[in-house]
DNA sequence: TCTTCCACGTT
DNA sequence: GAACGTGGAAG
């Protein structure tokens, strides 16, 4: 269907293809909802414009079955590897059979039957051990589907795939894309994404991995929605032609919402499921009777484990960020330019739990200097049973930079709260040698007109103005004091290479993170 | 944790 | 040039 999404718009005039401005309606039984949100939902399947809305008393109850029966583990326990699967409708399903009260009369189980995660201690997730182990290739009963960005996939979810949710919706990046084959070139297909827990679990970011926190939320009502690519149906042969793109699927966790878009929870893992639904034999689709597509036994799923994903509404692994600044387009703007003073965004993780450095792009040949955004990842309401951490930005922005080149933390030092490390340290840190300046992150965009925002501004721009153009020296063993949300750290040319620990302090309270660049 | 606004990029 | 898609900043 395309390479590119703009080459698929392209293609939206072809003359045999209905378009989906007009609502097509997918059903266990005719007659259709004629809404979404119907909510005495059994055993139904309504599509409206873009999205499915899917729920079956029965199936739904399946999205909790599994695990008050036998409670999810934690996802650092009992590995379980994901296969690539697929799955018809039938009651012969091979996935999560022992899950389903659904069997071949009710129509909507490919949508409601869950992934065998669901059923299976979980995955851990984003382990990079697996994905090879992932194929790119599903086939059933003839048919077969590739995906197509499957090298992309793999990338993000070695690193633990997110996707941000807003309120308006956000598009997925990767998106799913697929190759088909095996159809009847003839017959008329539905294409559908569903998008299903991956488990019962609800997740929390912890510095440097995700770690379960308690049971998932409820899924509302047994009501799930999916989206119909926006070509359904199609005839096989057009359907194979090309690519298939759900680059148009959107996001979001507004409950509320009405613009057909997939709704998510928050901190939950989920799973993009490609349902391929043959139209019936003698139904015609046109523009003022919307076609009844009947989830029927001849339905088939593929589910790519790759495919997986955190919903988030920020981001919480960086190397996620940065792998969607370097794969996204639309992200170009926060990607390195090469340029004289390039951004690097640096992010640092406390030393005692940080499993792995986190590589940053190739530093710049430039004379004119490395500019390094510092941003620690750590904030304070994290967890209330850990002490106060100190996080640069924020109001609590009031405290102490050291870096020290080099030298690794000595364990005692880490209850060490004199707020100084100096170069006389018994532990041996050495202080950069080299000169640092610090100057808090512009504000030229703060909005003006609130007295808050101005009286901020002011103090910030008072305090850069009292240092300005006095370059910091660590080895003169002051630290730093810092008084800004957040800091842009200039740094001479030959500091490029620089692999060393930030050392923050904030009132009485000292925390010890590694500098990763 | 979530939302809103923004600059900057693609389409 | 408009509309839209991005991640970051800030609240």
């Amino acid at each position: 269907m395309e390479e590119h999404p703009a080459v698929e718009d392209k293609q939206e005039s072809r003359t045999n293809v209905p378009s989906t401005a007009t609502p097509a309606t997918i059903a266990s039984s005719p007659p259709p909802f004629p809404t979404t949100t119907r909510p005495d939902f059994t055993s139904e399947l309504v599509i409206e414009n873009k999205a499915v809305s899917m729920a079956s008393a029965d199936c739904s109850s399946t999205l909790s079955s599994p695990a008050e029966a036998s409670p999810a583990k934690p996802a650092e326990t009992s590995p379980t590897i994901f296969e690539g699967s697929v799955e018809s409708s039938t009651a012969t399903s091979h996935i999560a059979s022992d899950s389903l009260t659904c069997t071949e009369t009710n129509l909507v189980n490919i949508s409601e039957s869950l992934p065998s995660s669901c059923v299976s201690p979980p995955t851990i997730f984003g382990n990079p051990d697996l994905q090879n182990d992932f194929p790119a290739v599903l086939t059933f009963n003839g048919i077969s589907v590739t995906l197509e960005n499957n090298s992309v996939w793999k990338q993000f979810y070695s690193c633990g795939t997110e996707m941000i949710l807003t309120k308006q919706g956000r598009r997925m990046f990767p998106y799913c894309r697929y190759r088909l084959a095996g159809l009847d070139p003839e017959r008329l297909y539905s294409l559908v994404l569903s998008i299903v827990p991956s488990d019962q679990n609800r997740y929390r970011w912890s510095t440097s991995k995700w770690e379960v926190t308690g049971r998932a939320e409820h899924q509302g009502q047994g009501l799930s929605r999916a989206f119909s690519h926006h070509y359904s149906p199609c005839r096989g042969s057009e359907w194979m032609s090309s690519l298939v793109s759900f680059y148009k699927l959107k996001l979001t966790n507004n409950l509320q919402d009405q613009e057909g878009h997939i709704i998510l929870h928050s901190m939950h893992r989920y799973i993009p499921r490609l349902h391929v639904i043959p139209v019936p034999e003698g139904v015609v689709p046109s523009s003022d009777k919307p076609v009844v597509m009947v989830i029927g036994p001849e339905s088939i799923t593929f589910t790519f484990p790759q495919t997986e994903f955190m919903a988030v509404t920020t981001y919480q692994n960086f190397r996620i960020t940065q792998l969607k600044i370097n794969h996204n387009p639309f992200a170009k703007g926060f990607r390195d330019d090469g340029n004289n003073f390039r951004l690097q965004r640096v992010t640092v993780a406390e030393t005692d739990t940080l499993p792995s450095v986190v590589k940053c792009p190739e530093p710049s040949e430039s004379k004119e200097g490395t500019r390094l955004v510092l941003k620690p990842i750590m904030s304070t309401s994290a967890n209330k049973d850990e002490p106060y951490v100190p996080c640069i930005r924020g109001k609590h922005a009031l405290g102490e930079l050291v870096l020290v080149e080099k030298q690794p933390l000595v364990e005692s030092k880490k209850e060490d709260h004199t707020n100084r490390v100096t170069p006389e340290s018994p532990q041996g840190f050495t202080l950069m040698p080299r000169a640092l300046s610090v100057k808090p992150t512009s504000l030229a965009s703060t909005p003006g007109s609130k007295p808050g925002y101005r009286r901020r501004r002011k103090r910030i721009n008072r305090h850069w103005a009292n240092s300005r153009g006095r370059v910091w020296s660590a080895a003169a063993a002051s630290p730093m004091v810092v008084h800004s949300p957040s800091l842009t750290v200039a740094m001479q040319p030959e500091l490029d290479d620089v692999e060393g620990l930030l050392f923050v302090s904030f009132t009485s309270k000292v925390k010890h993170y590694k500098l990763l660049l």
